[in-house]
DNA sequence: CGGGATCCCCCATGATACTG
DNA sequence: CAGTATCATGGGGGATCCCG
């Protein structure tokens, strides 16, 4: 039940796509996963270097240290992120990008960057909008 | 109120920088519109060439008639998407990407692709966390 | 067709507390 | 330090109705 493209009779023509754009499709859940606001910066703060909990913490302002928490779990579980608990005292744990969560975070963080460049344009969208409005 | 970086004393050593890294910063707001699940969809469903709401809807499988409204709106309003409404009768409106929007969702794309190539990896990482759950 | 307005439920998220 | 558990809440998001 937690595999494969969509599970819809129309979907079968092809065993091996997956597509984002169908409902049930399972790379869909992945995307949410990735995509999602803390999934993103927590990937691409990771392209700074492996870390530990509290250091990554840091690195992404405003994350609790639950959702941290599960978010890592979800992005190790979907194998983008590795980690590493070694049985010292106190406990240290590392967590790292493996391949696969490097390529995805490069090209995450090219949206970041886009983003970030353009965000002067974005303001005044949101200018233009706003005072349309009234 | 609702615009500039980061609102908090050590950020402003550079009045012109937006780090989506900052709990505060505007930008994060703009990545949370934009990297969400329907933001995303939506986006690189416009890239097919724009279209009509109904249209938009059947891309984009599975999302209600107020997500797509909401989410077009709020596109819109970070300078995305062009909405153009024809008068006529029955109402026609045409969505389309900004140039802006057009840059963003090919980077989305570029994610999206990567994603639904690397899936077979994604479902073996996801089996073996499983499986080593138990 | 293209939505806006409503109702409502459930999950994502944050705060707090506890453990090893 | 590195988490897990629990609780409370806000709003994300679906369903439905209606209007132009």
């Amino acid at each position: 039940m937690a595999t494969a493209p969509a599970t819809d009779p129309e979907a079968d023509h092809d065993d091996l796509a997956f597509d984002v754009f169908a409902r049930d499709c399972g790379s869909r859940k992945v995307l949410k996963t990735v995509a999602h606001a803390w999934g993103i910066l927590i990937l691409v703060a990771l392209r700074d270097g492996g870390c530990r909990f509290n250091e990554l913490r840091r690195r992404v302002d405003g994350v609790s240290e639950k959702m941290l928490s599960q978010t890592l779990h979800s992005l190790e579980r979907d194998g983008m992120v590795h980690r590493e608990a070694q049985p010292t005292n106190p406990p240290r744990v590392d967590y790292e990008l493996t391949d696969l969560g490097r390529a995805v975070a490069d090209r995450l963080f090219s949206v970041i960057e886009l983003v970030e460049e353009r965000m002067p344009e974005v303001q005044a969208a949101q200018q233009a909008y706003d005072d349309r409005g009234r």
